[in-house]
Parts: C-alpha cells; structure tokens; sequence
DNA sequence: CGTGTTATTGAGTAGCATCAATAATTGTGG
DNA sequence: CCACAATTATTGATGCTACTCAATAACACG
C-alpha cells in the first residue's frame, strides 16, 4: 500500500496541506503554520484508488483515517442477510474510516465511484500530532461530532420523509456540498447510480427513477443520465423541507 | 443547574466512577486508579431530570457531557417542519451530548423518560484531564466512534427492513442492552411509548401496535402494556436479521 | 372520579415495491 | 474501432405494506 505513495511526483508531495485548496473542508482548519507543516508530513502519503475499487473493507484492522483529496467514494454497511446498504457518499475534503476507530476494525466498505485519491492519516501520528498542538485534537473532536449530526439528520430523512421529498432533500444536500467546494451548484455530475441513490435513500431503483422523472415534468430539475441541472432550487428545497407524511 | 448538585448527598458523592458499577459502560473503562480519581472529581456533578423533563435543547450551548446514571433518556431532531423524531434511546451508563460537540450548540433535544439521574461531564475539563491521561482521550474517541457506527446501524434498519423486522432488531437491541447492565433480556419494561417507538423505527403508532399484537400472536413475544417478555429470542433474532425486503 | 393521554383494532386507501419489458449506456474482446 | 454483452435506466401494470381515518378501550394523572 504504502507503495502508492511512489505514484505522487515530488512536485506534488511539497504541496499537501499547507497550499492544498481543501484546508476549509478538511482537517487543517484553525491550525498556525508550524502545525500545518507537521500535520504535511503526516499526510503526505497519497493513495490512489481507482473506480469500483475499495479503500477499506468491513472486518480489515483499522489504522489510518483519510481524507478525500479528489474523486468521490461510497460506504457501504453489510447487511446481515449478505445485501449490502449505502449509508454514505463522500466527497472532496471529506474524512473516511472514523467506524474504525471504536472496535479498531472497519465497520464498513468505503468504494471509490470514480478515479480517487486520498491522504492516509495514520491514526497513530494524528494522535501524537494532537496531542502536541491541541486546536487539532479539538478539530478532531469536531469533526467526528459533525459526523454524528449528519448521521442524525440522515435517520430523520429515512425515518420520515417520502420518496419526494428524500431525493429532493439528497438533491438539495448534494448542491449544497458543490457549491462549499466552489463548484456549481445548479449543474452538476452525479458520480452514483440510480441504484446507489435508492439503496442511499430506502428506495427501488424504479422509484428513483420515478421520482426523478416527476421532479423533471415539475421543472424543478433537469436531468439527463448523470447530469443533473437543478431549475428551481427554491422549490426542491421547500419540497425537501415540506411536510413529513 | 449547579445547585442541583445539593440534590445529591455526601454520601453519594463519595462513590463517583471509582465504585460506580457501570465503569464498564461508561467513561472509565480501562482507566488506572489515579486516572480514575481524577475522572471521579469531574464527574461529581450529578443533577436529576425527572420525568419528561429535557436535560438540554436544540440550539442550547453546549459545554458538558452526560452520562446516565439512573434512567431512561429519549433524544430528538426538530424537523424543519416542527416536527419532532427519535433518533435514540439511551439506558443507565450511555453518553448524552456529544451532538453538541461540532458546533457548540446542541442539534438534538434529550428528554428524560422516567425520573432519571445523569452525571455531568464538562467538556472543558474532560479535554483537560484527556490531554494529560493519554488513555481517556483514546477512550473517548473510541466511544465517539461507536456512536457513528451506532447510528449507521440505525439508518440500515430504517432504510432496509420492513415494520416487523424493525420492530424486532428493536426489542433484541433493547435486550442485548439490558443483559449488559446485569438485567434481564426475558423480561422488561418498555420506558417509551408506542408512538416513541414508532418515531424511531419509522413508522406509525398503529402499526407498532399492530405488530406487537403479531409477535404475540407468533409467540415470540408477550407484551401487556409497557411489560415486554421475550418467549423466542432466537425467532426474534432470525426475524430481526431476515430478509430485508 | 373524570379527563386527557395512550393503546388497540378495523376498514379503506395511498404509496411504494415487485414483476416485466424495453431502451440506453458502458465496458470488453476481437 | 466496432460489435456484443453486461450493466444501468426508464416506464407500465399490479399487488402488498403500511398509512389514514375512525371508534373504542385502557390507563395515568390530578
């Protein structure tokens, strides 16, 4: 594994954390320059992970967080009757493999949805890292927080939204994270399938499919294969924020 | 909220986590002596929630941790359209709070479901004691982690299962959680309502009731009132892990 | 003891799953 | 680079699950 990092040209290894466009989104935030530099090194080993290929697997010994630096990735839990269920999309900046830290085993699958590539944190020099500069452990302590919430609002969306208003909410989410990273967000490029959403959001893939035809003849979207134009977002956000049952 | 503290007697104040019989639910675990002393002065804030009373509210500032003392807590997400859902239990032992952690405000109400008893964890202090005793601080990241793993479980069961096998994974959680506190997993009290069940499971009071009166039917359970019997565990548990659809 | 809350059960229905057929797209090997 | 296979997506017809509405019963609380 560690091999991967040999794929990153020197070029690239001098500008991680300290100049990469990430730091808002990423771990780095609120750290002075001396921590940034420490924090460099620690993540200086790149990871490249190719469509459909795993980053972790469920059961494999947990030791390093990572951060997406481009691409997109899915997690996915292992249902105990063998189906697997898509419990998360992650995207540039975003933090993987926090399920590892609790039993010390990856309580998940974590699958690239296109070309990837991530920065290994090994847990153990995080650790050590933040135990020097103590913004970082906060930062950590936040993070892993947030994560919770997200999960938090994510049982709400399944608990007691319908199909509308889960994809319009997932539609709305998705629009929200480009537009943090300075991308559109009025176009954009689904990187999942039909499939992934449905098994993301408790749905068939027909009422995805469904569903995403009725937003389009409400001309609240556009959506062509996996481009997606979102026409009205005032609208999508008040079908998402509309009434439960 | 200190001067609930006098609620508690001196006592009682002398046996914190030290004694407390939950150390191996809770914060201590795997702590030496002198770190434990330490935790104990931490936590000698006890204060009471009787009743239907909140511990905190969304949007509360958030500056302590709670762990369950005595009692039964539910915790909820304010929908945006005033609604509210259960997105959890949590029983004698379980940390409360740590929602507020990301953002400093509290992004979920807890609600305590009978008299109950909490210790109160400042967050500040809690940093403190962590940075100097290295394994607190893994500790609580550990339980941290298992709080993401907890609810992604739980978005696993509201995205995949239908009403019985909810219902179900439910009750056989309830019982897991109740043997590990010494209790009986046969025999037990439902501290919740039907219609708390069904916010959490995602469905409505009817067909909670509904599927009570099914299990009961199918002998695996029995359930008068709030008193639940468990009289198949292993047929709850193959119908909790069955097929998802 | 009465009132408000909580629970049970029935009848009818809406929403989503299932089954099915077809189309569009992606990936692969010749 | 093209042809074929496999995957992915769309749309229709039908059935089942769980929601809604409703009526009644049991319980909790003051």
């Amino acid at each position: 594994m560690l091999s991967q990092a040999c794929t990153v040209s020197i070029q690239e290894l001098k500008k991680n954390c300290s100049n990469c466009n990430l730091k808002e989104l990423c771990m780095p935030v609120g750290l002075k320059p001396d921590e940034l530099d420490r924090l460099d090194a620690l993540v200086s080993i790149r990871r490249k992970v190719s469509k459909g290929e795993s980053l972790f697997r469920t059961g494999e010994g947990f030791s390093s967080l990572y951060a997406v630096k481009t691409g997109t990735f899915k997690t996915l839990v292992n249902n105990q009757d063998g189906t697997d269920q898509v419990i998360g999309f992650q995207m540039t900046g975003e933090l993987l493999g926090l399920d590892g830290l609790g039993t010390g085993q990856h309580m998940c699958d974590s699958v690239a949805l296109e070309d990837s590539e991530v920065c290994t944190i090994p847990y153990s020099r995080l650790d050590e890292l933040a135990q020097q500069f103590h913004a970082l452990q906060m930062h950590f302590h936040r993070i892993m927080s947030r994560e919770i919430v997200k999960d938090q609002n994510a049982m709400l969306l399944l608990g007691s939204m319908r199909a509308e208003q889960r994809l319009s909410a997932f539609l709305v989410n998705l629009a929200e994270r480009q537009k943090a990273r300075g991308f559109s967000s009025r176009d954009m490029v689904l990187r999942m399938t039909r499939e992934e959403i449905g098994s993301y959001l408790g749905m068939k893939i027909e009422t995805v499919s469904r569903t995403f035809s009725k937003l389009q003849k409400d001309s609240l979207i556009k959506i062509d294969q996996k481009n997606l134009t979102i026409l009205d977002a005032a609208g999508l956000q008040s079908l998402a924020t509309g009434r439960t049952h």
